[in-house]
RNA sequence: UGGGGCGUGGCCAAGCGGUAAGGCGCGGGUCUUUGGAACCCGUAUUCGAAGGUUCGAAUCCUUCCGCCCCAA
């Protein structure tokens, strides 16, 4: 069976195409080209390391010629810009704070890239997530966390549906990443001790508010800082550089420490106060997708994370209109931020998510 | 120019004769395939200025400078 696995020049995905061509499969590797690679992009992905730069590609391939399969590079430097950069970009100047991996699974790896590895002639595509799908005797197919609780990516893919749930593969799902790194070592790849990436691929110096700044000059202005009961306690240089829950950044002095309460991108106004005010208990989220296929009617118990590496928190949730949900938490949580995945689990197990409002 | 109070790091603020707490902010780090949070480390040879008393002063005295309040 071919299967298409989408490679980025980590040790992840590059132990997932090696393992899956160990098996046996006619593994073809490819690696997404995100955005232009000029002289300067190779030099930041030399010092930052992040993933899917020249790079990284060259890595991709190197890996690809030496477990002896076929690797491509595709351009969707275009599609990238369109749907993850973009939706960041807006995110940001409308006071919301976007989660652009999601986006990139949602609307290029298991969209785009999904139906370019099928017009190859493969029956799957593969990714280096930590997270498994297991399918049950009805036929039913389930996203589950990773093995590894410390690595575990299902967070990220919650927007995957039977069908493409159908067509995935995790191949690293069950290890954890020592055993992952172990694996590299033995297949003798030269990424087996590559770092992992963080912070947001497309901005490798990590500094995405001069990023969004860069990119949509004419949307971001600044403002007024203000308390709760509307006091100015200072300014500062645009909503984009704030998030709710916030504490770094705010350039303010008290005798406690102050967070973003509420971001107000018509006025250019973010709102401080007390961590104690931080708290909610319920929230609405859009574009819910419910991995079964079937929206809860009535109120259904579940554990939710309402941000990536956090503890989820037990509640209930059930479905509205137009794919969208409420939610209502036990006990309050801090910093619900819309524009952020929430995420529903039962056990171990991702029953559904989407975008907080 | 009568009376009273205050001036400690970017901000707030302890200390009131024994050799500069703490918080905020800021910088660095840890964590992390988003942002944020959290945690750890760092951040005043110096206390408005100049003199004086003392073994020793941010702490006592004198003068000056700058604020604030109450009277007129």
């Amino acid at each position: 069976m071919r299967i298409v696995v989408a490679m980025s020049g980590g040790v992840d995905s590059s132990v997932a195409a090696a393992l899956l061509a160990e098996q046996g499969h006619d593994v073809v590797g490819v690696s997404m080209q995100l955005y232009p690679q000029g002289e300067g992009g190779a030099a930041a992905a030399r010092e930052y390391g992040t993933c899917c730069t020249l790079d990284d590609l060259h890595d991709a391939r190197r890996v690809a010629a030496a477990i002896g399969i076929p690797h491509y590079i595709l351009n969707f430097e275009s599609r990238f810009d369109e749907t993850v950069v973009s939706n960041f970009v807006r995110e940001y100047v409308t006071g919301r704070t976007p989660i652009p991996c999601s986006h990139c699974n949602s609307d290029l790896k298991f969209a785009e890239l999904l139906d370019r590895a099928i017009a190859m002639d493969a029956s799957a595509l593969a990714t280096g997530h930590y997270a498994r799908i297991t399918q049950d005797d009805a036929g039913v197919f389930h996203l589950l966390r990773g093995r590894d609780p410390a690595k575990d990516q299902s967070y990220f893919l919650f927007s995957l549906t039977q069908a493409q749930m159908a067509q995935a593969r995790f191949p690293i799902g069950e290890l954890d990443k020592d055993t992952v790194r172990a694996h590299a070592r033995r297949f003798g790849l030269r990424v087996a001790d590559k770092p992992d990436s963080q912070e947001i691929c497309f901005v490798p110096d990590g500094d995405y508010a001069a990023f969004v700044e860069r990119k949509a000059p004419a949307l971001t202005r600044p403002g007024v800082i203000v308390s709760q009961d509307g006091t100015v306690l200072g300014t500062h240089e645009g909503v984009h550089r704030f998030t709710i829950g916030q504490r770094k950044g705010l350039r303010l002095s008290s005798s406690e420490p102050l967070y973003v309460l509420g971001i107000d991108a018509p006025a250019a106004r973010v709102t401080v106060g007390a961590r104690d005010a931080l708290g909610r208990t319920t929230l609405t989220a859009s574009d819910v997708n419910w991995t079964s296929g079937i929206a809860p009617t009535s109120w259904s118990t579940v554990a939710s994370q309402i941000r990536h590496r956090h503890a989820a928190a037990p509640g209930k949730v059930r479905a509205l209109d137009h794919r969208r949900a409420e939610l209502e938490f036990d006990a309050p949580q801090i910093a619900v931020t819309p524009g952020q995945a929430v995420v529903f689990y039962a056990a171990d197990e991702v029953v559904g998510g989407g975008w907080i409002e």
